[in-house]
Order: C-alpha cells, then sequence, then structure tokens
DNA sequence: TTTGTTATCGAAATCGTTTTAGTTTATTTA
DNA sequence: TAAATAAACTAAAACGATTTCGATAACAAA
C-alpha cells in the first residue's frame, strides 16, 4: 500500500491537529480530550501508523536493546538460552543483538564495542574461553552500562553474576555413582583454568572425600569436552591402565558418550560394569544407547535469572560502584537415565 | 571515566569549530583542512568518542539492522544459520534482530510486525509449519522492506527464496541405498504440507521408479520428524508388517536414530541387514553407535547465500513488482558412516 | 585593482518523536 | 459580570548526527 510510512507530523495534518495532540492521545496523555483521543486512534488503525522506533529510541534516550555476548550460538545449551532470552525480552519489548565470540577474545572486545555504539540499555555476557581478566568489561561499565555475566563467568570483576551451580550438581552426579555402589570413580575433567570445570572437578572431589572413599589423582585426566575422538583416546589410555574403574563422572555429555563408545569397544557393560554420567542432559543423551544419566543445567532458569537481573539493574541504574554484587545460583537437575 | 558520552557537540564545543565540520572531518569529506581533520580525530579518540548509532541511522533512514525470523533457535541446523548470518552480517557492520516464531503464525506475524517497528533494512524469513499463505509478508514487502526467504518457504510467495536442494539431496540418499543393494527401502516422511518433506518424499520416489524398483504405497509412513519416541512407534508397526524392509530414508536424523533404535530392539543388524540413512547431518549423527549415514545441508552455504540475496536486494532497492522472483538450490552432501 | 577560482568553514534544516511550558477556550465560582 | 479555575490544545525545543547551501578567505589571473 502505501509506499511511505505514515508519520505523527502526517496524521495531524490530516485531523488538523498539532503533532504533540496526536503523540499524546497516542500515549494515553491525561490533557487530551476523550473524542480527539479516539479520532486519532482510529485514523491511526486506519492508515497503518506504527511510531519509527529509531526515532522513539533516539528521543528517549533508552535504546530498548540489550546485547547478549556468549562464545557460540551453534550449541545446544546456548541456543537454548539465546532463545529464551529472546522471548523474555520480547515481553518486555526489547529486541537483543546477539554476538557469538567463538571462544576468541578479540572477537569478544568488538562484540562490545558494537553493542556501546549501538546505545544498548544494558549487556548480558558469557565469556569466552580466552578471557582472563575482565579489563574490557570494566571499562564498558564504566561508561554507564549495566552489565551481568552469566555461565562462563571471572570470578575477578565486579559484576552480577548468574551461574549453575557446578560444584553441587558435579557433587550430586558421583554421589549418584557412589549409591550404585560404585567405588573406583574416574573423572574426566575440563580445562584447568576454566571455573565450570574446577567447580566440577571440585564437586567431584568433595563427593569422594565426603563419603570415605580415597581421592586418587590419577583418576582425574582432561579431556577437552567438546571432542569426541580424542576424549575417546584419553579415556582409553586411563582405563587400560585402571581396569577396576567401575564409574565415570564426565564434564560434558560428549565426553561421557566418549566413555561409553570406548567400553563399549572394550565389551564392557554399561551400566553394570562401569556407570557413566555427564553433563548438560544435550538432545544427544537421550537418543545415545544406553541413554545417558546426566546433569541438566536449566537454560531457561540460567536465561531468566539473567534477564531479570539485567533488567533490574537497567531499571535502578545500578551501577557498580554503587554496592555489591550479587551471585545467583541456578539448581541442576539429576537425570537419571540407563547409563547408571 | 566518562559516564556521559561524548557527543559531536561537545567535540565541536572543545575545538572551537562547529558541528559540521567535526562531523565532516569524521566522515572523510574533502572540504575540510588536513591540520583540522588531524585535531579532530585526535580529540576524538582522546576522549573515547564514538558515533550515537541510533542518531546515526535515525538521521540516514538505513537503520543497519536486518530481521531473522525463523521457527526455532535451539535446533543444531537453525543455530547454525543464526550464527552464520550474524557473523556474516557484522562484516558488514550490520546487526541482526533474531526472532524465533515456535512454528506459530500468530508469533510470526508479532515478529514481522515488530520488525517493521524497528524499520529493519530487510527480512530473511524461514516460515513456521502454520504459516499456508504469505499475506503477511506481502503486506511487509508493499511496504518497501526486501525480503527473502530461505529453508522453509512458500511455493506461493512472489520473493526471492534459498532453499535445500532437498529432492536431489533425497534422491541421492536413496540411491545410495539401492547401490548398497537394498531393494525394499522404506521412507519415514514429514508432515503432507510442509514442502520439505514433499521434495524428500519425491526423491525417494523418483529413486526408487528411476531404478527399476517398484514404489509402494504402503513403504511410506508419515512421522513427527522430531519425535523419536513416536517416530520409533511408527516405525515399529511398518516394520512388523513388513519384515522384508532392507533399507529405510528417514526424514530427519532423530527418526532415522529412532528407527535404528528398533531395529536393534528387534536384534536386526545395522547395516547389513537394514541400512538407514537419516537427514541433516546433526551432531547427534557422528555419535550414534553405529554412526549414521545422512546428508548435510550445508547451514552456512545456506546462511551467505540467503544474507547475500538479502544485501543485494537492499543494495538495489529491488522490489518484487520489478522483476521475477530468484530460487538459489543449495547442494547438500551425502555423508556415508556406518549405518548403510 | 578587479574578477574569478578554489579551499575551508559554518548556519540551519532535517529525520520522527516526546515533553515542557505556555496559550487558548470553556467552565465554574464569587 | 468579572475573576478564578480547569480542560484542551499547541509551539517549540530537544535528542545527535548528516548534509545542503551559502559565506568567507585566500589566492591567482586578468
Amino acid at each position: 500500500m502505501s509506499l511511505k510510512k505514515t508519520s505523527i507530523k502526517y496524521l495531524a495534518n490530516v485531523l488538523g491537529v498539532s503533532v504533540a495532540t496526536v503523540s499524546k492521545a497516542l500515549n494515553d496523555y491525561p490533557d487530551v480530550k476523550r473524542s480527539t483521543r479516539d479520532k486519532v486512534i482510529k485514523l491511526a488503525k486506519e492508515l497503518q501508523y506504527f511510531p519509527n522506533q529509531q526515532a522513539v529510541n533516539f528521543r528517549k534516550k533508552s535504546t530498548k536493546f540489550i546485547g547478549l555476548v556468549l562464545p557460540q550460538i551453534n550449541h545446544f545449551y546456548f541456543s537454548k538460552i539465546v532463545e529464551s532470552i529472546i522471548e523474555l525480552a520480547s515481553e518486555d519489548n526489547i529486541s537483543v543483538i546477539v554476538k557469538p565470540t567463538f571462544e576468541n577474545l578479540e572477537k569478544e572486545k568488538m562484540a562490545l564495542l558494537d553493542l556501546v555504539k549501538l546505545n544498548v540499555d544494558g549487556i548480558l555476557i558469557s565469556l569466552s574461553d580466552e578471557t582472563r581478566f575482565p579489563d574490557h568489561l570494566i571499562e564498558i561499565s564504566n561508561l554507564g552500562i549495566p552489565i551481568v555475566e552469566f555461565d562462563k563467568i571471572s570470578k575477578l570483576s565486579p559484576f552480577d553474576k548468574v551461574v549453575t551451580s557446578d560444584r553441587d550438581a558435579a557433587k550430586k552426579a558421583v554421589e549418584h555413582l557412589i549409591t550404585r555402589g560404585k567405588k573406583t570413580i574416574a573423572h574426566l575433567r575440563g580445562p584447568l583454568l576454566s571455573q565450570n570445570s574446577i567447580d566440577r572437578f571440585l564437586g567431584y572431589k568433595s563427593a569422594i572425600t565426603d563419603s570415605g572413599l580415597t581421592f586418587e589423582e590419577e583418576l582425574v585426566i582432561q579431556v577437552p569436552p567438546n571432542n569426541i575422538n580424542e576424549s575417546q583416546r584419553s579415556f582409553s589410555r586411563l582405563f587400560n591402565k585402571r581396569k577396576d574403574i567401575d564409574g565415570v563422572f564426565a564434564i560434558t555429555d560428549i565426553s561421557a558418550i566418549a566413555a561409553i563408545r570406548e567400553l563399549k569397544l572394550q565389551s564392557i557393560d554399561v551400566p553394570d560394569q562401569v556407570s557413566v554420567v555427564g553433563f548438560s542432559n544435550w538432545q544427544i543423551s537421550s537418543l545415545t544407547t544406553p541413554r545417558l544419566t546426566t546433569i541438566d543445567q536449566n537454560a531457561f532458569e540460567m536465561a531468566k535469572a539473567s534477564y531479570q537481573k539485567l533488567s533490574d539493574n537497567i531499571k535502578t541504574k545500578n551501577n557498580i560502584t554503587s554496592r555489591e554484587q550479587e551471585t545467583i545460583l541456578i539448581k541442576t537437575d539429576l537425570i537419571i537415565r540407563e547409563s547408571s
């Protein structure tokens, strides 16, 4: 129809009133007569008027944009987070600019700069593996932009954080293996410097010691969490050294599946001889044979808490110097399936 | 540092020149002296000036935003598409607003309306299952906003389209089964009205007839493509009726895995007794035992072609009435693994 | 000296909307 | 009837940038 978008000015001209009146009518100001308000609204409908959001944002300063920075999108957990945050934000009429960093610090910095240029009202970020110090975040925060970290965080940074209760979750997983009667439980852990990896390891360790088993350094090996072949090779080496292993707690579902694959190869029965527990509850975990016992990280809860926190901070213009930062823990669920 | 963002006006005041000059200096206009240009740029750096993108967009009309509407994000294929498109767009300094529709027509309409309000420069869309007629797209296109459909398209709509060559891919998959000596090949198909589902079925059919086998209606059943349990039940019923089935071509990897699971349950060897081929090459397909033969849809190529097409249309302001629409086919790869 | 040319700059309009402060009209009160 | 109050409206500024067009200055050519 109308190739040019109808503006408030146009509506005002047609009706013979001022642009101010039209704007007020459309925004429910009290100082406009009922009848004129109705006239305006009627015409606006007829002419398919919608406000130029760019102009509105520009005028109001608040952009109604938030930034979402994370390592990947093509990833079962993160894609759920992205989807959830977009959905939650859209209820508040807020648009989300998503920026994947591919675990690259430079990309992360660029992404943040882009968001600053766009004047986003706030930023949600899950750090890349390469990010050690949150200096670039602090710079941006000093510009007055609220930031909330989630999932992959830096313990050093002065921001509100939302994280999976990795340590508890890991402990829960290992305790489950122990109640199944397992006594020699291996742990396939992730990178030494990743916080999630550290916490899951600590959870493993405390489950072991708390239950009177002895913690053995040798039973913990490092694997690339998302590389099935490498994980399998590493586990193979470990298992060949320690045939007495009867339980495995893996940092991810992928590495858990790697372990199962190796065990099958060696004709070891899962779960009877060796039980395996993964972490993440990716879609895959319910499709393998045997179906995988794992930890569900509640991506939606993570998304919701993160968004909520950011939203609060935006509203109250809380800035980091004004108070202590808060850390919210997202609880996990142990999903017991056939592998344990 | 500076809690208030520095504006052009501020730079102009400090330097004692006009805002016009500052703007021109920053944008490489020819009518500004080298020395003043350098002064401006130097100060801008010092004061960490970046343009208010909102203001720029507002003034220039072009928003440097594009919309990306699709059924889901938490989905292996779509999340790859989202990631790729964001990455491609960011090279052109364009931001992407992603809107999931959850296969719901109402949400799709709302999403499009939101994008129109935001004045996006163009829209990429993959339709929801519920969308039969593209009326809402045409309305928006009439507003002068370029639209490109990808993946899940409507044959009826007058837009440029980018689609997987489903038919060829399906044919290739089934021919592969035939060269493996299979003669009674079942097809687990998707919804009757989904274009992808139709095309894959047609590919199956022509592979069968072209190679001299007889097409049997009975060997084609409908399954919910992403529901493993339902898929398994449906296949179970079919297989119990037709124990002579020696090959399966499934609409998705999930339903292929469902078939394999049922076959394992009945102690049928895969691939020796029955070979199975899936579709999509999701991450799962390389993690199952046996690893799944499948069709890779080249999500990145799809993303690239779609973005490129939209980008062209935006630049040339091509609108749908001005020419014939184009349909771009994305080639697929047959990934041969252990299930066939 | 006058005229013409070029280089450099700035004033002001513009984008579409919101919002303040003020003006006009209508209504009530004294 | 005049004054006070309330109701309805509008003019104009503002948001931060871009861009047109005219102004000025400097210099060269005549």
